[in-house]
DNA sequence: TATTGTTATACTCTATAACTATA
DNA sequence: TATAGTTATAGAGTATAACAATA
């Protein structure tokens, strides 16, 4: 059986808003610890990144360096990021996640995590096995090509 | 090889974002058809369902009566839907998809299934498969009840 | 009273253009 | 001159609250 390729790509193109979409929704429903979906991304991140650029944050996301930094402005006037001088390059910025921005990022992750885990526990674990799959091919396809080794 | 949930989850929260990231970026590139990921959809299943209520829109879509009058005002501005009075039931709305729309539509369907389609011919037929299997069960995993069956 | 939809208001997301500061 | 970042401006996405019209 043989899978036609601009089939796929609109089954594709029609599911990964819908899945968006829920993701979105379960994120900001948890009143307080409410982040939008480009918020946690970018904390998520610079988490993992400690010390990032502006400008990496931006490439990260696909986003333009002002986009990024209103972004960042949010997550700082929430007091989830800090912004501080780069000591080599004073051009530059280093990006960092505060204590509480810690705090409410696992805790996002965590509560999202669970919900979809949830939604994927009705699924039999053969295709799960299958998603799994799926998503590491997948994840090797869109990834910005510079955060693939990981 | 059991594979965890919560883990999957995970995978699933990065994996989506950055997918749909590529998709928005994509529609956003053709100058002149230019959609954005919402008006997409909602032209798309306006065109599927003619003469749907902003209810069924809303509820298809995921979001509240409010966002979604503002999103079909920009697409009637636009000239790409109409809004018309329902014969039976005067507080609803029927909601078509105009030639304009239609065509438009129809250009941005091809160009980002194309750009998709190409993103995924890099990858072999067996993991091509399944991708396929994987989309059809998170389809039926996150789609809204009332459209599962098609 | 319940349903359908809109308006008012307020944030956030995102881009392009123009700018500042540093290298 | 090139790079890193911000500010200005503008349109779209999204929600809650308040409202109007119809059933």
């Amino acid at each position: 059986m043989t899978v036609d390729l601009e089939e796929s790509a609109r089954k594709l193109l029609e599911v990964v808003p819908i899945i968006m979409q829920a993701i979105r929704s379960e994120m900001r429903s948890r009143r307080s610890l409410d982040l939008t979906v480009p918020q946690f991304r970018a904390l998520a991140f610079v988490n993992r990144n400690e010390g990032s650029s502006l400008w990496e944050v931006a490439r990260h996301m696909g986003l333009t360096p002002p986009s990024t930094s209103r972004l960042v402005d949010g997550l700082i006037a929430r007091g989830l990021m800090a912004r501080n001088d780069h000591p080599a390059d004073r051009r530059r910025v280093r990006l960092t996640v505060t204590g509480q921005g810690l705090t409410i990022l696992e805790a996002s992750t965590e509560g999202t995590a669970s919900y979809l885990a949830d939604k994927l526990s009705g699924v039999d674990a053969d295709n799960r096995e299958v998603i799994d799959k799926a998503v590491e091919t997948l994840r090797a396809v869109f990834a910005p090509a510079h955060e693939l080794e990981r």
